[in-house]
This record gives C-alpha cells, sequence and structure tokens, in this order.
DNA sequence: CGAGCCGGTAACTAAACAGTTACTTGATGG
DNA sequence: CCATCAAGTAACTGTTTAGTTACCGGCTCG
C-alpha cells in the first residue's frame, strides 16, 4: 500500500510557482522541523534562532512550524525534551549495575564523554537553557523521573563498591555524576575559547583520548579507596 | 513634516528645552556603558542583549554607546576583553608557587571556584562566546601572552612537586587547569538545569560547601602519587 | 460527484531592532 | 566674548523578525 514514488501525475497545474507537488507526509515534516530547529537552537541560541532559517531548513515553511508546535518558545522546549530524552535513553541501555562496580563508573564515565562528543547540539542546548535559567525546562513536567532513575541506579552501584570495600564511605551519587559531567561538558563546551587562549587545537584525536583516559582516571581516583 | 504657520498651540517642536544638564563626566560614562554591558550580555546572550537596554542602564543613550565604543559587537568584545583580564590578574597575585606544591594546587583550586562562585557574569560570557565559537575572541590579539603566564607557573609548581616525590610523572599542566576550571564551571553554570532535574537547590550554602571541598579533593588526589 | 478537510504556500503586518541624524548645551582658549 | 568643539539628547530610518491571513489543490467519504 505503500505507494513509492510518483502516482499517476494528472496533475498539470495551472498557477503556483511550485509546479512539483510535496508529497504529504505530516509525520516527516514534523519530523524535520525538530530536526531542523535542534540544529538552529544549537547554533544560534534562543535568542540568536530565526524561525525562518528553521522553516528553510526544514524545506518547509513557518505556517507548517506554527501548525505542529504554536509558536517558537512551544518548539524550543519540545527540543530541549527531546535532548534529554535521547540521552537519558541510550544511558539506561547501559546497565551499569552488571559490571563489578569500579567497571561500571568507568563505563558511564565512557559512556557520558563520547555521548557529549558526538552530540554537541546537545551541550549548546543545555548552554542556552542556563543562560536562561532553566526557564522552559522548570515548566516541563515529564523529566523529572527520567533522572531520578540515573541517581538511582548510580548509587546502588556506589554501595556494592563500598560494601566490597573498593569505594570510600564519603563517595555520593550526584557528586560522582557531576565529576563525570563537568569534565566532559566543559572540555567540549569550552572547545573554542581555551584552544584559542592556550593555542592547542583541544579537537585534535591525540588529546581527545588523552582527556577520555584523564576523565576515567580522575573519576575513578576521587572515589577509590 | 513640521509645516510653518500654526503658531497655535500644540507646536510640538522637535527639541524640547534642555532644562538641566547633567554634569559632564567621559570616564564615568564610558565605564558606566561598560558595566551595564557586561550585565545585559551576560544576561542575554550577544542576540538577545539589546542596545537600547544597555543604554538605559547606563543612564545614557545609544548615541553615546556609539560613538565610545563603535558598535554592539565591538562593544562585546571589550566586555570579554575585561572580563578575561579581571580573573587572570587576581590570579597572578596568588603566587601559587610560594607554597608547598599541594598548598599551591589546592590554592589555585580555591581561588578559581570562589571567583567564578563570585562573577556569575564571567561565565555567563565565557557560555555566550563559545556558542558563537570564539568567533570574537579571536580577533583579539592581547589576550593569549595572559594566559602562557598562568600555564607556566602552574608548570613550575607541577615540576617541584614531582622532584619531590608527592605527584605523579604525568601530571599535565594544562589538564590539571582544566580539571579545576571544569569542576566549578560546570556546576555553577549549570546550576539551573541541573537544580531543576535533580531536585536540589544546587546554591544553598551546604551544597557549595561540599562541592568546594570535592573539588580539591578530586584535583588533589587525582595528581598525588 | 462534490463538499469539506487537511497538508501546504506565499505574501503580509505590526513590532522591535541596530544604527543615524538633527539638534542643544556648556566649557575653553584665542 | 565668541568661535569651536566635545558631551549629550531624542526622534528618525531601514531592516529584520515573530506571527497571521488568504489562498491552493488533492484526497476521502457520504
Amino acid at each position: 500500500m505503500n505507494d513509492s514514488g510518483e502516482n499517476g501525475e494528472k496533475k498539470r497545474s495551472r498557477r503556483p510557482p511550485a509546479e512539483r507537488t510535496a508529497q504529504r507526509d505530516p509525520e516527516r515534516t514534523r519530523a524535520a522541523i525538530l530536526d531542523a530547529a535542534t540544529r538552529e537552537f544549537a547554533e544560534n541560541g534562543m535568542g540568536g534562532a530565526r524561525v525562518d532559517a528553521i522553516a528553510e531548513r526544514a524545506g518547509t515553511n513557518k505556517r507548517m512550524l506554527y501548525h505542529y508546535f504554536g509558536d517558537k518558545e512551544q518548539l524550543y522546549l519540545r527540543v530541549l525534551e527531546e535532548a534529554y530524552v535521547s540521552i537519558r535513553t541510550a544511558e539506561r541501555a547501559l546497565h551499569i549495575g552488571d559490571r563489578s562496580p569500579e567497571e561500571g563508573i568507568g563505563e558511564l564515565a565512557l559512556f557520558t564523554w563520547r555521548y557529549f562528543l558526538q552530540h554537541p547540539e546537545f551541550l549548546s542546548l543545555l548552554g542556552t537553557e542556563n543562560l536562561h535559567r532553566a526557564r522552559w525546562l522548570r515548566q516541563s513536567v515529564r523529566l523529572k523521573e527520567l533522572h531520578s532513575h540515573l541517581i538511582g541506579e548510580l548509587s546502588d552501584v556506589l554501595e556494592q563498591g563500598k560494601k566490597q570495600g573498593v569505594f570510600i564511605q564519603t563517595a555520593d551519587p550526584l557528586h560522582v555524576y557531576l565529576t563525570i559531567a563537568s569534565l566532559g561538558y566543559f572540555y567540549l563546551s569550552n572547545q573554542y575559547t581555551l584552544s584559542t587562549i592556550f593555542g592547542r587545537d583541544l579537537l585534535e584525536p591525540t588529546h581527545l583520548n588523552a582527556w577520555e583516559r584523564h576523565i576515567v582516571h580522575v573519576t575513578l581516583t576521587s572515589i577509590k579507596r
């Protein structure tokens, strides 16, 4: 039933400048807008992003954008929610409790670093949202449980490590997560100013690999007995 | 526009009589604009900052702003340069080489954290500049030597620590600095989203103090033998 | 078969914005 | 004592922007 390609083209249009009929695909249009918006907001922030630019990137127009998402702010919030759901979903699939505590933490650190590296738009969106003091995120209800799971799982792993005597008793799950995230976030999100003032390209593979090892090393030595 | 006759009421002159002359103080006006611009750019980013808002905050008007700084971009660059000069100047005054290596590094970590805490506008400006891939910072020549000094001094302290056998041989000055800056920057610049998703106010004194101790602990354990 | 719904387009509008211009006031040195 | 210039004000301008409206045309179902 999937009509791929052209069905009978009986359409000899009379007027419109665009004679080519776009095949209708609401789901695709919606996804294209969301994707285009993600890139536009990530590159230019909330204040700098242009609604016209998003429509153009999505290969559609403003009318559709307002039709599906309401207005610029609601679209931005959807982009942000989507970004959070993506990283937390991938994170869950790790199941850091399946390995030894030490390996579990190391795995989480590696995953986080590599996810940040492959999703610069996520870091950028976080930066924008924080510039505005989480003005839009705070309105979103559906995001909290997403995170309580992360802390819960991390807490279990730490407890097990403490019982086994490999981790110090004061190790705190939130602190461990913040440590991992800090080291990845700052290096990447501030790579441009850092590369400029220190005169080294931080994105060179050699430096990236060194920093990856550094993150794991710092995280583990800070909680090991 | 303004037609001749009609000398009755209502002749709205284009130029209202200046009732009182503000005392002239070019240096003060200049400083007021720079200060107002710092706040406006920090709060709204480059795209969100409004020239009119800066003029109003400074208690002056756009004409003066353009007179002293050329245009919005040049003003922004001056704000950014000023911010970097401020932190590096304060940092230099620490003289971290005067203490034992361990104390020196701890001192640098404490200073950095506290400076970030007291100067949220600096963090915000860094975020904005990185969103734009250091577009303006790269144009600034006068900022590189400012930073080579920092790395040089840090390198000396680490060398001394290695000689004394208290630091590991692989400790790298840039990595140490990035570690310290990461842990402070992320916690503060992302405090709004983090507080929201984890349901804790990260700015509460208890949590701030705990994180301060954490930064020093993490930094030192990562390089100690 | 035709009414009306739905995905889609382009031109429009009111407001906001960066940057300019026309003008005023007062201090100073010749 | 006035010519000149710098500090300062507010209205203006051309452009950009978020959001709207008028319209198009194919598809579906009664």
